[in-house]
RNA sequence: GCCUCAGUGGCUCAGCCGGUAGAGCGAUGCCUUGGUAAGGCAUAGGUCGGGGGUUCGAAUCCCCCCUGAGGCUCCA
């Protein structure tokens, strides 16, 4: 329901002529003034035929609340379509009105309502205070409190998954700390220490991002350095991707919900979208690519022979409305950047031969990242009972044991799902990959392919992301090092250090020397810089290790007469002597086959900022 | 969104039963010309998150707001 509330000094109305649907009325009301007035605008709301009766409750107490504060006489309902472009059948919007002046009359406030369903002419006069112009929008409660109890029946059951067996996940017999926190926290029983997860404080401290106090919370800015892991890992799944064959694509970051499958596709996800209203149009920031996905699908024609068919896309950005209180640095935002796969598949059989490969695909990721991640599949009771031994045939996939949760009905748009997670510094999981199975958009956004009986179907359609957010993978390999730290120097994977290889000439004269062998090791293509200030080893390799630096070299005079070079390897704590070539070649197996790009900063260290 | 705590030079923090701001790191300059996790000296740098109030006087006490963290809730 919408409602536009004026505080007015008066306003006239008399009925003109009637419509289809006008309701009868005696001849007094015909025409009215009322005096001193809170005029409500109210236009009744498809959606909230649903429940009809929590809707009445919450515009009376939001009316009531106002009233209360502005010091009006009266309060006149007045019915005005115009507010909304989803309006309710007329009988359920009359039934409401009247209800809501019952409602507030039953509050012994002064209550006046305007005839439904005819032409009038009108007149109001705004007073003009901070007040006097306020408009609300008024959801009915999720439907229904009464099915608590069946809520309560119908509650997820949770198993361990292994070998082709189910466990209760009390008599499972835990091998690792990672998976037991999982199911831990699966079952509510994390306990919290009331730290703060590391990754807040590294990334800033990593000059990698940080807040920016001048857009929205929970929306970052992004530093050179972080820009640059940003970028290599969309590279890296841009490359996972496409090999695999998918088609990357590009699509806009905003939806007109006028549109009846976007619309209906965004009210499931509630309250937590950005909205915008321009000039003639209600618009909505995507918060995943689906939308974009979907329309491009729909218009797509599309057969058999295409299939599995997949579209990628990387959501820069894609944008939620976390509650405040919820965003946290880079495990909860409100912008944040999502590698979406989606594959259009012909049935379930072929859903779930490409599930399978998604799974080995998404898995993959854990490996290159060095992230370990502990799995929940989530299926519906039907799903089970129909696929059980495919979906234990998917569990020796991930090679150890998952949580299984197993949903008594289908809640969402999926019938299958798996998490990746990895686990935090504080032993909560950071949600990263995923993979659904979804059953519902195909038809809803009219998304159809010909089969061989040159028939239209709907095709199922698996949502695959497989890092999960760009921001959370950079935050998982922060957590894992905060982690790691007791054991060993923290580190990225070579491939994302932005700095590989850091030169450290001793004195002057041997800079010219630490610049030329820069020269030669950046056309192999590796990220290196020389530290050419003023400062004394000691003091140069202390900078090198708080940046993380995997490999420095320290040059001086022997390194210039014999060509042999000492390198610290931070990785297994050693110093090692080698030629350049052998270097080039060790920092080659640690890259092999992953992304490259330049170091977006000054080659020497003398010449760059501080952010 | 709710409850609790916090916000002081670029960074990390001290000062907080009211009397006009302090250290370390970093930066800058000079000295040191060097061999594996902080060489020395000096200088600059602050509307004490923002607004209002109490007071002769507020970083300090009170109120409101913003931002951050923890917890709750939530994560389709």
């Amino acid at each position: 329901m919408r409602i536009l509330l004026i505080h007015s000094d008066y306003i006239k109305y008399k009925t003109k002529s009637k419509t289809k649907i006008a309701e009868e009325i005696d001849d007094e009301n015909k025409e009215g003034e009322f005096k001193n007035s809170l005029v409500v605008f109210t236009a009744v709301e498809k959606e909230d035929e649903k429940n009809p009766d929590s809707v009445v409750e919450n515009a009376a107490i939001e009316i009531a609340d106002i009233f209360s504060k502005i010091g009006a006489e009266n309060v006149v309902i007045y019915p005005y379509a115009h507010l909304s472009s989803s309006l309710s059948s007329p009988d359920a919007a009359k039934k409401i009105l009247h209800n809501i002046e019952a409602h507030l009359r039953a509050d012994d406030l002064n209550v006046a309502r305007v005839p439904f369903g005819w032409y009038k002419s009108f007149e109001v006069s705004c007073k003009g205070h901070p007040l006097s112009e306020l408009s609300r929008t008024i959801l009915p409660e999720k439907t229904d409190t009464q099915p608590n109890e069946e809520q309560h029946i119908q509650k997820s059951k949770f198993h361990i998954l292994n070998k082709g067996r189910l466990y209760k996940v009390d008599e499972f017999p835990y091998q690792t700390s990672d998976f037991e926190k999982l199911v831990d926290y699966e079952l509510d029983r994390t306990k919290s220490s009331g730290e703060e997860p590391p990754h807040v404080k590294l990334m800033k401290e990593k000059n990698l991002a940080g807040y920016e106090p001048s857009a929205d919370i929970g929306h970052l800015r992004w530093y050179p350095k972080g820009k640059l892991i940003r970028d290599l890992l969309a590279d890296y799944v841009y490359n996972l991707v496409t090999e695999r064959g998918a088609m990357p694509v590009e699509t806009p970051i905003m939806y007109d919900l006028e549109d009846e499958a976007i619309r209906v596709h965004a009210e499931k996800f509630g309250e937590r979208q950005y909205r915008m209203q321009t000039k003639n149009k209600e618009l909505m920031l995507r918060y995943a690519c689906c939308f974009g996905a979907f329309r491009i699908l729909a218009d797509t024609f599309i057969t058999w022979k295409n299939l599995p068919l997949a579209i990628y896309e990387l959501s820069t950005y894609s944008f939620r409305l976390e509650k405040s209180g919820e965003v946290v640095g880079l495990k909860r935002l409100r912008g944040f950047t999502m590698p979406d796969l989606h594959t259009v598949c012909a049935d379930m059989e072929q859903s779930m031969q490409e599930f399978n490969n998604q799974i080995s695909m998404c898995s993959q990721t854990g490996d290159d990242l060095k992230l370990n991640y502990e799995v929940i599949m989530r299926v519906t009771a039907d799903f089970l009972k129909e696929n059980r031994e495919w979906v234990f045939q998917a569990q020796s996939i991930i090679g150890k044991p998952i949580i299984i949760e197993i949903l008594p009905k289908r809640k969402h748009y999926w019938i299958c799902k798996m998490d990746f997670a990895a686990i935090d510094y504080l032993g909560r999981p950071m949600e990263n990959p995923t993979i659904q199975i979804d059953v519902e958009s195909a038809e809803r956004f009219g998304i159809t392919y010909i089969n061989h009986e040159e028939e239209g179907l709907n095709p199922i359609i698996i949502h695959c992301s497989p890092t999960g957010s760009i921001e959370r993978v950079i935050g998982s390999l922060l957590e894992k090092t905060a982690i790691k730290m007791a054991e060993k120097p923290p580190m990225f994977p070579v491939w994302i250090s932005p700095t590989q290889v850091r030169v450290l000439p001793i004195a002057e004269r041997h800079l010219e020397f630490a610049l030329h062998l820069a020269d030669d090791l950046m056309k192999q293509n590796i990220r290196i810089d020389v530290d050419d200030r003023p400062e004394t080893v000691g003091k140069k390799i202390r900078n090198a290790g708080n940046e993380w630096v995997p490999y420095v070299i320290v040059v001086g005079d022997k390194e210039f007469e014999s060509s042999q070079l000492m390198v610290n390897i931070r990785e297994s704590n050693e110093k090692m002597l080698m030629s350049s070539d052998e270097l080039i070649d060790l920092v080659h197996q640690d890259t092999y086959n992953m992304p490259f790009r330049k170091l977006p900063l000054s080659l020497k260290l003398s010449d760059r900022v501080n952010f």
